[in-house]
DNA sequence: TGCGGTACCCACCTTTTGGTAAGTGAGGAG
DNA sequence: CTCCTCACTTACCAAAAGGTGGGTACCGCA
């Protein structure tokens, strides 16, 4: 469904908030976006590491739909689609920052494993 | 089960930190030790409509190993246990206050100003 | 001619999450 | 004597989230 029956009566911001970037990747996408500005689609499920394209699609829609994602859609011949943050996504991921920072605190403090690298795999020596 | 293999390798901070808050109750149970100090079990349950115990003891306990709670049992004849925010959770409740205005105006937002295209839904009437 | 790339949609399936209801054992209220 | 409270635990279920693999219509490349 287009139109799932989220946005449940909140109890506070923080629930507002985090109804809204839950999903295994959104956070992810918002980043992409902002540190990009404008990405294709097939460059963002290049920069997520084993997301789907379904979800992709289905969380671009959802972000879409609620305010954080510009679809922007070039009637081409090869289908060109292009997503931006809004000013309310930019805002969202400001307000996000010092959750990031708290988190990589916590990955350094606990020396938790982090993400196999995405962005340079090319492994030289094999 | 009790020890599910959560944190997975992360790929960003904010990765790190929706683990930790995600779950239904998680950033209420935060939002009331941070504003009582101590709470108790049945205090907790109390404040947060709707919680099964269930839920509620599953994300104490994923807490207390995240080291976002402290939990302190009593050994007496009608059981008592309290819960506190750690120092690392208290930090986490700062790094989302700015999450948590970005929801209240987001909530704000769209009980006044209705966008002009997109969404129009219905002022309740009757 | 066949393949890969583009940006999806759809049906089906599994995993995860959350909810319901019952049971625990001792003490205090009625 | 029975029920209620405390702080849980366990078994069972339903719903949501996420994953898999297919198809679409068109293009350029070899």
């Amino acid at each position: 469904m287009a139109n799932a029956p989220r946005k449940g009566p909140y109890i506070c911001g923080i629930d507002a908030a985090l109804d809204v970037v839950s999903g295994k990747w959104k956070g992810l996408v918002l980043w992409e976006l902002h540190a990009h500005g404008v990405r294709r689609f097939a460059e963002l499920r290049r920069a997520l590491p084993g997301v789907s394209e379904k979800m992709l699609t289905q969380h671009l829609r959802q972000m879409e739909e609620d305010g954080l994602v510009h679809r922007t859609v070039y009637a081409e011949v090869p289908p060109r689609v292009e997503y931006s943050l809004t000013e309310s996504g930019a805002a969202l991921n400001e307000a996000l920052r010092p959750l990031g920072e708290w988190g990589r605190d916590r990955i350094r403090r606990h020396r938790l494993a982090v993400a196999p690298d995405l962005d340079a795999p090319v492994p030289a020596g094999s």
